[in-house]
DNA sequence: GCATATTTGTCCGTATGTATA
DNA sequence: CTATACATACGGACAAATATG
């Protein structure tokens, strides 16, 4: 079999996806929107409806969503978007601390053009009011931090606790009191990084979790 | 409503399970056992027949595999086991790397219990040969070696990690030679922390993880 | 390269069991 | 306690893609 023949299979796999993946990228940016609140339940009837497909390929992508954490499955009572506890935040930034302190210790030269461009626009978005997207480039920000470990399991995990996260920030009102303060200490972390002083952004960074941690714990019980 | 009640609820909850979550557990057993060989097909008719399930049950099981990484779903030609690559192995071990070393590090005091047990078993099956037990509680050292970090994501994607670890192994043949060299090492490994010589300890671990990674790799291409 | 058989993808109907108003 | 709504699971059907001779 020749090199473009495997180059044009490649693509049609990479194109096509089952409807089942389909649906279930469709609710999860739904899900990570806000639009289905935390806690409520999805009802197959009216999803099925509502996009006009079976309960058999809504239900595997349920399975996906649910085994992605957003979800959750109970027995005879249906699927509910997932509602972390404060024992969920703990362990989200656990193990963010975990990864995104091992990226920085392990950066040998400064892959920065990334993280260049989240922190400028969710600095941006800032400026703007545009809370839900300072949000989204805060949190592309640390994936990218994270994506220098070179690791598409790391990036994946990065992918599925940022979708996590986004489900505690809907839980929490009043965005901008939380975000507003990190926006100077993530770009503070960047330009150490890009100076090379590793050390100095590990500590950084490390205290901006535990802080970032904090605050959400003390908001979350209210 | 009483406390009784609740707790009654929360074991009803524990101890049922979808059908599809079974099926996929009972997949799951056999993939790890090598009962199907990597890059096979899972046929839907053979397996519905086998289990006597229906189709659309087999398919949820299937979705929750495939998010897994133990099956590769392929659009219109069914699903694989999957057969990790060269590639993967070099992600695995830098993901176990990044989590194993930190958790050595993170640890304050010797809750070794789990881990005794663990060499231990794998020292008494490769004493009688089981090479086979010998690669599983290799894996559970290391599962309770991430579990000092107390996170329950952490600890699930150590046991991700080491199903597919275990298809990489299935890969190879020759099993004796690749383990039997590493057992000391652990034992080792576990004598440094409880002993609380940490920096000694997460050295050897990386030590051994480089040299594990190599070995496979190298066998990996035949 | 073609025709056929096999297998998957998706939908629908339905019977049963469970949860809840 | 009953009634209703809903999820679970099965089986059949057909189209579409793939594998086989």
């Amino acid at each position: 079999m020749s090199t473009s023949d495997d180059l044009a299979r490649e693509r049609v796999l990479l194109d096509r996806t089952s409807t089942a993946e389909r649906v279930a990228g469709i609710l999860r940016d739904w899900i990570m929107e806000g639009r289905f609140p935390p806690g409520g339940r999805l009802s197959e009837d009216t999803i099925t409806a509502g996009l006009g497909i079976s309960r058999n390929t809504l239900r595997e992508a349920f399975r996906l969503l649910a085994h992605e954490k957003l979800l959750v499955h109970e027995l005879n009572r249906g699927v509910f978007v997932r509602k972390p506890d404060t024992a969920d935040v703990l362990d989200l930034y656990r193990v963010r601390r975990v990864v995104e302190c091992a990226a920085v210790r392990a950066v040998t030269e400064a892959e920065a053009k990334g993280l260049f461009e989240a922190v400028a626009e969710a600095e941006a978005a800032a400026e703007e009011g545009r809370w839900a997207e300072v949000g989204t480039a805060n949190l592309r920000f640390h994936q990218a931090i994270a994506a220098l470990l070179g690791s598409p399991r790391v990036d994946e995990l990065m992918r599925q606790l940022s979708a996590e996260l986004r489900l505690v920030f809907h839980v929490m009102e009043n965005q901008r009191t939380f975000y507003e303060p990190y926006l100077p200490r993530n770009r503070e972390i960047l330009e150490r990084l890009v100076a090379g002083d590793i050390v100095g952004a590990a500590r950084m960074l490390d205290a901006y979790l535990a802080d970032a941690e904090q605050q959400l714990i003390n908001a979350y019980d209210r």
